[in-house]
DNA sequence: ACGTGTGGTTAACGCACGTTTACGCAGGGT
DNA sequence: ACCCTGCGTAAACGTGCGTTAACCACACGT
């Protein structure tokens, strides 16, 4: 090891992020060993000196991935100063992320199936405790809302946040203020989430 | 071919519901032609009596959802009286359609990419007439509303209601009249879907 | 000069899996 | 009686692909 490490881990992230591009195009079974390689220069089998295996690579981007969203939320929501500071910092932290790392996100949603059994639990552990950042947040804000109802709206939330990957046709900005608007009215208009309410 | 042939079709219809809970829960390139053959009791090569090929599956699969979604679409907004009325029937239809077949909605949205390129732009035709009828009652709806901006919206419209097969907490009416709440407050809230506006 | 580690190469291996082939067997029209 | 068609089976084929093996070369500390 280098002492910093801030140049030995090009070539490691290169092929990440270069397989996760492959990856959110073509599926994890679509894409070939030699593709991956292809795309850094490097050939072939030559992989197997910077990773395990295949499935390696896909725990290791997705690992990173999730801790990535956890830590980066986790800070947002400790230095807001209230709550419905805290979800709109959420709201804009996903938002960023999504609109950053679209083949990221691509990947993290479609290829969890393809990971290891051991990868999967860490990964889905992760992914839960950032549902539950979120889901706190927004019972802080939304009190009628209960919990089972949070955690649906979190869901639906990330889910409207993450379709920027079909979308690309708003420039950056522009689109980070609608996802974030869209996503901020359908938590808190005002009777959404209050789970007393039948279908309209 | 028979009369009605309404029974006729039983045994391929079998076969590509089972197949798409499996492409849902393990993908396309996850499930072998032996898991869909065991998952209707008959073993193996048995599926090419009904279908050319693997890829004939999913490409029948996925134009049957496309056309079935657009249909059910267009028929909502004729059969609706004003553009409110309409954008609320095409929210709950497709908040229905999620709900009512998960599997499909997740190998529609998973598994694009492993479409033979003929029926690739099949479906994706049929999408994107589908998502013309939303742009088109979102603007009647939401007059400031630009195309691109509609667009977009709704796409993470599509993303919001399509968190359905993540999420399962609440019971089938509670889910639906939450999407649905959530889907309109995001698409009509004053402002959301204003072009003008910055970053909040 | 020299071993050593790091990161490449090409060739070969082995297996999973989609597809094909050859075969069997019930049923119903002539 | 008979054969044709529909639907199933089991075995064999071929190949794409992840992984391993054997080999090479430059960088570099001593």
């Amino acid at each position: 090891m280098s002492s910093t490490d801030g140049v030995k881990q090009t070539r490691r992230d290169q092929i990440l992020s270069a397989a996760a591009e492959l990856f959110a195009r073509h599926g994890f079974h679509g894409v070939g060993i030699d593709d991956i390689g292809a795309a850094v220069g490097i050939s072939g089998p030559a992989l197997y000196r910077h990773f395990r295996s295949k499935d390696a690579m896909l725990g290791e981007m997705l690992t990173a991935i999730s801790e990535r969203l956890l830590d980066g939320g986790l800070r947002r929501v400790e230095a807001a100063n209230g709550p419905e500071h805290a979800l709109r910092e959420l709201v804009r932290w996903h938002v960023d992320f999504a609109l950053d790392d679209p083949a990221l996100i691509t990947v993290q949603i479609r290829n969890l199936a393809n990971l290891t059994d051991a990868d999967r639990r860490r990964v889905r552990a992760l992914q839960r405790r950032y549902v539950e950042v979120w889901v706190e947040t927004i019972r802080r804000t939304v009190p009628r809302a209960d919990e089972p109802t949070a955690r649906a709206a979190a869901h639906a939330v990330f889910g409207l946040i993450n379709s920027t990957p079909h979308s690309a046709h708003l420039d950056r900005e522009q689109m980070a203020a609608l996802l974030s608007r869209m996503a901020l009215a359908a938590l808190t208009t005002a009777g959404v989430l209050d789970p007393a309410l039948a279908t309209p």
